[in-house]
DNA sequence: CTGTTAGCGCGTTCAC
DNA sequence: GTGAACGCGCTAACAG
């Protein structure tokens, strides 16, 4: 059932049909009750495939990000969607599974048109940049910039540094770190903070300090290695009292090890996980703090108005954690 | 650039052009390479909309939810998502927000074609069934059935008790429940659920026992809901040792509570989150039980099938809490 | 093997 | 106010 069907019982042209669809006032009132009527006696609904294509408008963005269930990534989706609700536009999630995520990405540009792209937590490389810049939709980058890009990005090392600072101030000298067990750019930031922390506290970070998981999956940010790293925390080094988790998939996955073995939380172990933005957050405390939905919203908004009016500055913001001030700085495109 | 383009700069027909797109044999060597050149060349990526246009395929699943940031509906998404990769296909997320959740999945539905329609937690009425039967894709649901609809569903009644139960082989005998601050039928069956189990251990379960939030939001199902029910209990029934939420939805906003009053979980309090399928799960615990991922994939997989050869049976599938087993009846459609 | 052409369903000038 | 005709970018016969 199409326009056309609808336009034959209505006993008058499909531009006619397609004015009341879109609510032109260029209609008298008797014919669009007689299309009206035709369009709920037809059940018609609009193809929005066509509709799209005719107006070159998609009326959709695409977020891409790894593994949307992380809770960071989950709040982000949240803030997101409450812009979309705003604008009416749709919601297409890519997430970019465990194993290369680049030509998951790559695929689904391949895929088609959108109206806009979010690029959550997958750092750019100069060749994939510059695909995307070819593209016919602009993208928005969360997580890390890059030149030409509007961004989110925040303080990785300091977040990570306030984590642990939060975990010595409640007493605990004991405290690992669990990272992932693939080497990224935006671990070693978090490392670093840890290490900071535990020295100006005058505390041993040593290697012996930082435990992996052996699973690598999901670029080695899944909860199997979370899971995995605290099963050989809580095997081998009894001494530990507080954990700090370099990121909230693995604090997830750390948490479930402790319940298998029966280990209380916080009083049995304490587990920080860095979920990104807002660090001192427990696990299990809350649904994760705001921050990240307003990032989400943000970055959604920045990129439906990079849609409507072409803005030719790239802007980066930098969100300085944990109360989300923000301090912008423009960079030409 | 479209394939008109490309077509040019290779010096063939936009046919010739469709054919290396789609990888139809029907190309010679020579000419195939000149093509992907061109598209290489040019950046050119295919328009996914005007291509479902022309076949008539969409390639794209959606799923009306409310709330897609629940834990339950989260892994859902999930097992959904692992089918769609599969198969290649789009995901498009519907979150049928707080208010009238019927208005925003006709809305959607009149935005436009997709394959397919997932249809999860959400009580469907007469009208709207025969408006989705009307449409152009089919629908699968989950968490409620419905005649002549592809359905997974579960006994909400026995799920509660397994996890009220649960609670009472571990000692607790004030055992509290926290409800939703709006009447559903469903609601209705876990507390059902609550009910027979303190009877058949012959505790009390009077209506003292239970507590709603005051905040009326996503349906009653939110997290606020949940936390200001927890306070209510912490401020007045002191005696209370455990305590059975009615959604793990709730459950999230009841620890975030606890953690504002110091109360540890599970030895100052014992909380269980009714997931929907496998009840006896600790919030904070670990990720969801994969029932409901399962769920989610069998649900789409369904979906596809009915999508490719059109089935004329449709099939209710009752899933008993918590092992997964289902048993299936079929019905006329 | 390759080019031509007719749609897919709808929006949008234009005349009438 | 309303209708006819063209175009959006691509696929799928059909010729050649």
């Amino acid at each position: 059932v199409t326009i056309y069907d609808v336009a034959d019982h209505a006993g008058v042209a499909i531009s006619t049909v397609s004015r009341v669809l879109n609510e032109s006032p260029d209609v008298s009132e008797p014919t669009r009750k007689r299309v009206e009527q035709a369009i709920a006696e037809l059940k018609y609904h609009p193809n929005r495939t066509a509709r799209s294509l005719a107006q070159q408008e998609y009326r959709s963005f695409a977020v891409a990000l790894p593994s949307f269930t992380a809770p960071f990534q989950n709040e982000l989706l949240k803030g997101v969607r409450s812009l979309l609700r705003e604008i009416d536009h749709d919601l297409l999630v890519c997430d970019l599974g465990s194993t290369n995520q680049m030509e998951s990405l790559r695929r689904f540009l391949d895929r088609g048109a959108v109206s806009g792209l979010l690029v959550c937590g997958i750092e750019l490389t100069d060749e994939l940049a510059e695909e995307l810049s070819g593209a016919r939709s602009p993208a928005v980058l969360v997580g890390h910039s890059h030149p030409g890009f509007d961004s989110w990005t925040w303080d990785e090392a300091q977040g990570a540094q306030d984590a642990v600072a939060h975990l010595i101030q409640e007493g605990h000298k004991e405290i690992m770190m669990i990272t992932s067990s693939v080497d990224t750019p935006l671990q070693s930031e978090r490392i670093a903070g840890y290490q900071r922390a535990m020295n100006a506290a005058g505390l041993s970070e040593t290697d012996q300090r930082l435990v992996s998981g052996t699973i690598d999956y999901h670029s080695g940010y899944s909860e199997e290695d979370g899971y995995d790293a605290m099963i050989q925390i809580l095997d081998n080094h009894s001494a530990c009292t507080a954990v700090f988790c370099c990121s909230d998939v693995h604090a997830v996955g750390a948490l479930k090890a402790l319940r298998e073995r029966n280990v209380s939380v916080p009083d049995g172990m304490a587990l920080v996980g860095y979920d990104d933005v807002k660090t001192s957050r427990f696990i299990g405390l809350s649904s994760v703090d705001q921050s990240a939905q307003k990032i989400g919203y943000a970055a959604a908004k920045r990129l439906h108005e990079r849609i409507k009016g072409p803005l030719d500055m790239a802007v980066e913001h930098h969100v300085i954690a944990p109360s989300l001030q923000v301090r912008s700085s423009s960079k030409s495109s």
